[in-house]
DNA sequence: GCGAGCCGGC
């Protein structure tokens, strides 16, 4: 029995027709209240807020039927509702039937495209709307800032933007706000900020976006020193805010300053947010603190896909392997539907681990998902079979491969070629990317150290000659440690610390009882053509060496020695640091450019597999 | 009727 709706009660907020648990067969055959406008659009945000599809449908239907679409008010809810339920053609199609088009009509519609991940057709439209002489609006600006901004469209953004400032929506802070964001997202800081800065009004998502803008572009410093001015001048900060910089602490290893920020979020209770946990997983897992990251992830139980994934990948870099099937296991009784980084995660894990075979399972998975895989999953599977000293499998991917194959998949098999030393097919697969025209620096430094390994001194040489005439300078390689607020840096052989000598003398102490121990130096790690004598101690003060020797004598003996460096560690101080851990009894965790290492009773978490 | 985000191997 269909109950009456309170029929002349249009001040009612929340319509009470239809409710989600109606009979079906109610809503098929009669709609018994009075059919006025008002009730019809109270009845579409209904389901446009309840996002219930087929009762939608069933209604759009009866709509015609009883001739309300004529009524822009009715059609621009339709609109709407077809965007909140992801189906931005069949707003269009209502669009295009409408026969009067009002301002809302075009507003909704241009929104939706822009919602829907269709930026393009959103600027399409915004241009017939000015072609048929309707001026955009404080709704209608926002949505075609918002279209510039996904497809990286400057210029035509900062015509749109002249366009606002000329009708007068400058000091909008709706209209603001999205040209603060496009700009960002156009990766023109400078002018998001000079827009920022010239709002009259500024509300919480100007200075999010403005923070978030600062945060996308690694400009760490600006986005900090913002968030910083918003808490002084006790403005709104929400968990838009918060992600934001704690992305950023995430992203320079800040942990100190990190947890200072996750308190902030405690107090202000955005800790529940699964955007913000996201970003805390993260975090913490990035500064080597995995427990911290366990910790976050377990204490939000509503998780959203971005937090299956944080904790993933937080999981895959510590080498927490079944840990991490598992959680894919949890995520598939949680009926979570991976996304394509979810599967990067699993086959980073795979790759790490060299699981094979686990790895095969994971990437076939995809197709059962309905997802394809990108380059990135190719590049992945490449990285996996060439590490495991497949590496004609791993070519017989790249063949098979449906897309061509961009220079990260060449990467991985010269990564792979790099560790079981095949010089030949390293050789082929750096032409191959030669043959794409634009290399980066570490494309070269991986051939060079692949002559290099192989003996090959005289073509090594000829590699890194082909770097300088190109203009590629090799990254320096660096270590650094976080000591409170500071971070001390330290690179190869470094005299620059005021505690030098003090770092020095602790290696020096240490070599000796390490060598007693039963350490002896691998010089081939020094991919130069020197004397024994000069390798010995080129290889003794490597940046991560100098780190920990600082950690070591400046820490609590219970503290962990964290230390991060941006290339990849050698593997004769991966050894020497196993020595180092046995010798001192000290917990010493390293993360390179490519995963953490944790150092324990002469252990290495990686189990050697790198 | 409106604006912004988390997670991503080499």
């Amino acid at each position: 029995m269909l109950h009456p709706l309170p029929l002349r009660n249009t001040q009612q907020q929340t319509p009470t027709f239809p409710s989600t648990n109606l009979p079906q067969t109610a809503l098929n055959n009669q709609f018994t209240f009075e059919h006025n406008y008002r009730n019809i659009s109270n009845v579409l945000l209904s389901l446009t807020r309840s996002r219930t599809l087929p009762k939608g449908l069933q209604f759009h239907a009866h709509i015609i039927k009883t001739g309300f679409q004529a009524i822009p008010l009715i059609s621009h809810n339709l609109i709407n509702f077809y965007s909140k339920t992801q189906l931005p053609l069949d707003s269009r199609r209502v669009f295009e039937e409408a026969q009067v088009k009002s301002s809302t009509t075009w507003s909704s519609v241009i929104s939706c495209f822009a919602q829907n991940e269709l930026p393009l057709l959103s600027i399409e439209f915004f241009r017939r709307m000015l072609d048929c002489g309707f001026r955009p609006d404080d709704h209608i600006y926002p949505s075609a800032m918002k279209a510039c901004g996904m497809l990286s469209w400057c210029e035509f953004g900062r015509s749109v933007h002249c366009l606002a400032l000329k009708t007068g929506f400058d000091g909008d802070v709706f209209v603001g706000s999205s040209v603060v964001d496009m700009y960002a997202k156009c990766e023109e800081i400078r002018d998001a900020r000079k827009v920022f800065d010239g709002m009259p009004v500024r509300n919480v998502v100007s200075w999010s976006g403005m923070i978030c803008g600062y945060t996308q572009l690694g400009e760490d410093d600006g986005a900090l020193r913002l968030f910083k001015q918003a808490l002084w001048e006790d403005l709104d900060v929400n968990d838009f805010t918060f992600s934001s910089v704690i992305r950023v602490c995430g992203n320079s290893t800040l942990l100190e300053l990190g947890k200072q920020i996750h308190s902030l979020c405690l107090k202000m209770a955005y800790d529940s947010s699964s955007f913000v946990g996201s970003s805390l997983v993260s975090l913490y897992s990035k500064c080597g603190v995995i427990e911290g990251a366990y910790q976050v992830f377990e204490e939000i139980p509503d998780r959203n896909l971005g937090m299956w994934n944080a904790m993933l990948i937080a999981c895959a870099q510590h080498a927490h392997i079944r840990k991490a099937f598992d959680l894919f296991r949890q995520m598939e009784s949680f009926r979570m539907k991976p996304n394509f980084i979810t599967f990067l995660c699993v086959l980073y894990a795979c790759s790490h681990a060299g699981l094979v075979e686990e790895g095969k399972h994971y990437f076939e998975l995809m197709k059962i998902y309905g997802i394809e895989p990108g380059e990135q999953h190719y590049a992945s599977m490449v990285d996996l079979l060439g590490r495991a000293g497949r590496l004609h499998d791993a070519v017989a991917i790249i063949n098979e491969m449906p897309i061509k194959p961009t220079e990260s998949v060449w990467g991985a098999l010269l990564t792979g070629c790099r560790i079981h030393k095949d010089t030949e097919l390293a050789v082929y697969a750096a032409d191959r990317v030669f043959e794409l025209g634009q290399v980066s620096s570490g494309m070269h430094v991986l051939l060079a150290n692949a002559y290099a390994a192989a003996g090959r001194y005289e073509e090594a040489g000829r590699a890194r000659k082909m770097l300088r005439d190109r203009g590629v300078k090799k990254e320096t390689g660096l270590s650094w440690v976080e000591q409170g607020n500071c971070v001390h840096t330290f690179a190869a052989g470094d005299r620059r610390h005021p505690k030098s000598d003090e770092i020095y003398r602790k290696l020096e102490e240490l070599g000796g009882k390490m060598e007693r121990a039963g350490y002896v130096a691998d010089t081939s790690f020094v991919l130069r053509e020197v004397g024994s004598d000069e390798k010995n101690q080129a290889i003794r003060y490597h940046s991560e060496r100098l780190a920990i020797a600082f950690g070591l004598i400046t820490f609590p003996p219970e503290r962990p020695i964290r230390v991060m460096k941006n290339l990849r560690v050698c593997g004769d101080c991966h050894t020497a640091i196993k020595f180092m851990s046995n010798c001192t009894g000290r917990v010493i965790i390293l993360r390179d450019n490519n995963r953490f290492h944790r150092f324990e009773d002469g252990k290495c978490s990686c189990g050697d597999y790198w």
